[in-house]
RNA sequence: GCCCGGGUGGUGAAAUUGGUAGACACAGGAGACUUAAAAUCUCCCGACAGCGAUGUCGUGCCGGUUCAAGUCCGGCCCCGGGCACCA
């Protein structure tokens, strides 16, 4: 065996005869357990990335171990194709999205084969791909028919020089980001899905996750956000009346005045004969569509001169007009109690409204209404029959005395709203709706399927190029044959990323969406990606496979078992991304010092879940690892093969290094499987790593210690280090394939051992430590504690009052 | 602003259920080998005091619970992610 470890050539050779084995094609096979492991697939951005290796080495890492224990696994790779970068790349270039696109596939593909993953690359799909998005198009017109998608005006950012609706990430402090003129909200026809039927259920299957993250089933939960409140109505003038929302009818005798959104047809209406009114609100439509750009604006507003009567004491209140208030939550309306509400409270003051208290603390808490809402519940004053009832109660007789009056009604509602999947873009897949003047909004009938996005375009950054093809855009209609329009907005891109899971079991049939195979494979056993998806795209999953289920096409309720959530590669402090420019480059390393140092070191510099800094240091340190492994195989097997071990004659040291073994085989089998904690697994092998390095090989059994060791580091570093290990495997000697080798198994009489070494404390500061027999009871601990030189020296002049002893950890003795 | 995380040596981190803070690495220092360099190997490496044994302090800040707190509780500060058209 060569002395020298040369991971080019290697890499390449087991990389040949996985190729050559097909290795990682994956059948359905009814009598094996499966695992189906899945990393979220990237967007086609031109050249992998850290983050992206990260991402990929972690799946790979489980995939591979998986299938030591015998799983029959499926790991399949893809593009999500679809997005503004492509856009934006061909007005920058001069490039059509499609090419530039396909290019950046094969470059990127080619760097996911040298970095040796297990994929079953015939199942590989792009979103782009009229083969993939005709079954999108395809369900789209399912949901349409079912009532679950539907059109209504909804609010974009607008550029009027460009003649462009923009995203919010090309929003620049409220200015268009190429012409730099102020954006302005412009309402416009969109589809929606109805994911807010879905909300109950969305919110209770996240009680099923229970191998998810503790942390994203809290952001879902807190984004879906169910409340209970009440919907109460104010009299207006015209008899007619104003609906509000609250979560808080027990300060209901506190409303002071009543806010409407700009947009509100009461604040519209009012607008008519009040100029200064009108300019109010429209100099309040150049605001960004972006709920943190709400929340942080200066809160402004203006009285309408309008007033509401109050359902319960039928006062008069004013309603004001307040920018803060939005028109696409609930009635866009709300009911203003200054004294228990900071943001009322804080509008109230600059406004000089009246404050009223209604609520009283009835613990110690501060209340001082002059300088702040005081906004805990507490038990009702200046309520009228009301006082002294407590937060449950006030609910409860406000709300039925609201009831009873016709003037309310108890609701639930959710902050989670309908999925706008619309989007005036060109890169995307086309919506398959026909709009005719005499049968309205048709669906393309699915012989028509797929609505084929043309790629041969002139893209010149002004609005989308679908809507100047005629030869795109008219048509006939399906349902009469007149003439009709096709629908020139395409899929918002989470649409393709929210079934892509399932559609990897069938990737290949051109006859339906999904077959029977989603069923063996869905759902995903192990989902990997990056926790800035832990809302939107986990959630918009989670939803479109409770659609297909109820289509039919899968049949169970969530789409991923397991969920990793790999923290963000950062650089200098900032989360790598392309729009940022601050990626590194890992072609480089590769091409330096091959694809298993790469592995190696983006799994060993933090645990997955963990944010990582990225620096280019340590990469060293990863490859010396690999050299060091080499070596020691090497000096092994220059001396040919070992004897037989015979356990029960080895001496003391000896005996230890073969405890060492077995217990590192439990701790990285441990933290594989339930910790997931690649890192420590690995310093565990680092660590039996340098305790073998230092056997003497003379010895015979030393010799065949090192063996056993050896094998058992080769087995358990393959999945993150394949070449190198399935080198050293053939090197050994073994014929088989590594991938197919069974994971290594704990000798649990290798584990014994006489003697343990206990900490003792004085009074829970370290002061000696001891070495005693492992069966040693209480009294002999106590009696061996209180003997050591240091802890006596400690304890002169006091009084033992306690001693603490933790079994197989430390003795505490509490003196003074 | 709201929701969710994180903060431990010069650096990345470890400490899994409240029980030895800093495993394993990186960087650095000293030495061996070498004509020399690289590579490799050996040793040192939280701060302060001490020749040393050892002691005191130390896990963002302030306070609390406990025999014992990086870990639990209360109150802050800073950093990161998400906020519905970036993916």
């Amino acid at each position: 065996m060569d002395q020298h470890y040369n991971p080019q050539a290697l890499e390449k050779t087991t990389q040949a005869l996985w190729l050559e084995n097909n290795s990682f094609a994956v059948q359905q096979d009814d009598s094996r357990e499966k695992f189906y492991c899945l990393a979220m697939f990237p967007y086609p951005s031109g050249k992998l990335h850290m983050g992206h290796v990260r991402n990929y080495t972690i799946a790979d890492v489980i995939a591979r171990y998986q299938r030591m224990l015998g799983k029959n696994v499926m790991q399949p790779m893809g593009w999500d194709a679809f997005g503004l970068p492509a856009e934006n790349a061909a007005i920058k270039n001069n490039v059509p999205p499609a090419q530039w696109t396909a290019e950046n596939i094969d470059y990127m593909r080619t760097q996911l084969r040298r970095l040796g993953f297990a994929y079953d690359w015939d199942r590989e799909i792009a979103t782009c791909d009229p083969d993939y998005y005709r079954w999108e198009q395809w369900f789209f017109t399912r949901l349409f028919e079912k009532g679950l998608a539907y059109k209504k005006k909804a609010e974009v950012n607008w550029c009027e020089t460009d003649q462009t609706v923009l995203a919010n990430e090309q929003v620049v402090d409220g200015c268009c980001w190429r012409c730099d003129q102020p954006v302005e909200r412009r309402e416009i026809d969109q589809w929606f899905i109805k994911i807010t039927e879905y909300a109950d259920q969305l919110l209770n299957d996240l009680d099923k996750l229970d191998q998810w993250p503790e942390q994203v089933r809290t952001m879902q939960r807190n984004w879906i956000g169910r409340s209970e409140g009440v919907d109460l109505d104010f009299g207006l003038a015209d008899g007619t009346t104003l609906s509000v929302y609250t979560t808080r009818p027990d300060t209901l005798m506190g409303v002071t005045y009543v806010a409407v959104a700009p947009q509100h047809p009461l604040a519209q209406a009012a607008a008519q004969n009040n100029p200064a009114l009108a300019t109010f609100i429209e100099s309040q439509s150049n605001i960004k569509v972006a709920e943190a750009e709400m929340a942080t604006m200066e809160k402004l507003g203006m009285a309408t001169g309008v007033n509401a009567t109050h359902p319960l004491s039928g006062e008069e209140v004013p309603i004001w007009v307040a920018n803060f208030v939005l028109m696409s939550y609930g009635s866009g309306a709300v009911m203003s109690v200054p004294g228990h509400d900071q943001r009322d409270w804080e509008f109230a003051s600059k406004y000089q409204l009246p404050i009223t208290q209604v609520i009283a603390p009835t613990a110690d808490e501060a209340c001082d209404l002059a300088t702040e809402a005081f906004t805990p519940k507490g038990s009702l004053v200046n309520s009228g029959e009301f006082d002294g009832l407590d937060f449950e109660q006030a609910f409860k007789a406000i709300a039925d005395r609201l009831e009873l009056e016709g003037k309310g009604r108890r609701t639930v509602n959710f902050r989670l709203r309908d999925w706008g999947v619309s989007r005036q873009r060109y890169w995307g897949a086309p919506i398959p709706i026909i709009n005719c003047d005499s049968c309205g909004t048709v669906p393309v009938p699915a012989k028509d399927l797929p609505v084929v996005l043309p790629t041969d375009i002139e893209f010149e950054g002004q609005g989308s190029p679908l809507k100047k093809m005629p030869e795109f855009y008219q048509t006939s209609c399906p349902s009469c044959g007149g003439e009709a329009v096709r629908e020139t907005d395409t899929f918002d891109t989470f649409m393709e990323s929210s079934w892509y899971y399932a559609r990897y079991a069938s990737a290949r049939n051109d006859q339906v969406m999904l077959d029977e195979s989603a069923n063996y494979w869905a759902p995903v056993d192990q989902y990997v990606g990056g926790i800035e998806h832990a809302i939107l795209h986990l959630l918009y999953a989670r939803f479109f496979h409770k659609l297909m289920r109820d289509e039919g096409l899968v049949n169970t309720d969530e789409p991923f078992i397991r969920l990793l959530t790999q923290g963000m590669v950062l650089k200098d402090g900032a989360k790598m991304s392309k729009s940022k420019g601050n990626t590194v480059d890992p072609q480089s390393l590769i091409d330096n010092y091959g694809a298993d140092t790469v592995r190696l070191f983006s799994m060993f510099a933090a645990p997955p879940e963990q944010s990582l800094e990225w620096s280019d240091s340590g990469v060293e340190g990863a490859n010396r690892f690999l050299k060091r492994l080499w070596k020691l195989a090497a000096n092994l097997l220059e001396r040919g093969a070992a004897v037989p071990l015979q356990a029960d004659t080895l001496d003391s040291k000896q005996k230890a290094v073969r405890r060492k073994t077995h217990e590192t085989i439990a701790k990285v089998s441990d933290d594989f499987g339930r910790r997931q904690t690649f890192n420590t697994a690995i310093a565990a092998i680092m660590e039996l790593c340098n305790e073998l390095s230092k056997l003497d090989l003379e010895n015979e059994q030393n010799h065949a210690i090192l063996a056993e060791a050896l094998t058992a580091n080769v087995l358990m570093l393959s999945p993150i280090v394949p070449h190198i290990c399935q080198e050293l495997w053939r090197a050994m000697g073994k014929d088989s394939e590594l991938l197919n080798a069974p994971w290594p198994v704990v000798d649990e009489s290798a584990l014994s051992r006489d003697s343990i070494e206990m900490v003792v404390q004085v009074n829970g500061k370290v002061r000696d430590r001891m070495e005693v027999a492992v069966d040693a009871d209480r009294d002999t601990l106590e009696a061996a504690a209180l003997a050591q030189d240091n802890v006596q020296r400690f304890l002169e002049g006091t009084t033992v009052r306690k001693v603490i002893v933790v079994p197989g950890k430390l003795v505490n003795i509490v003196a003074n």
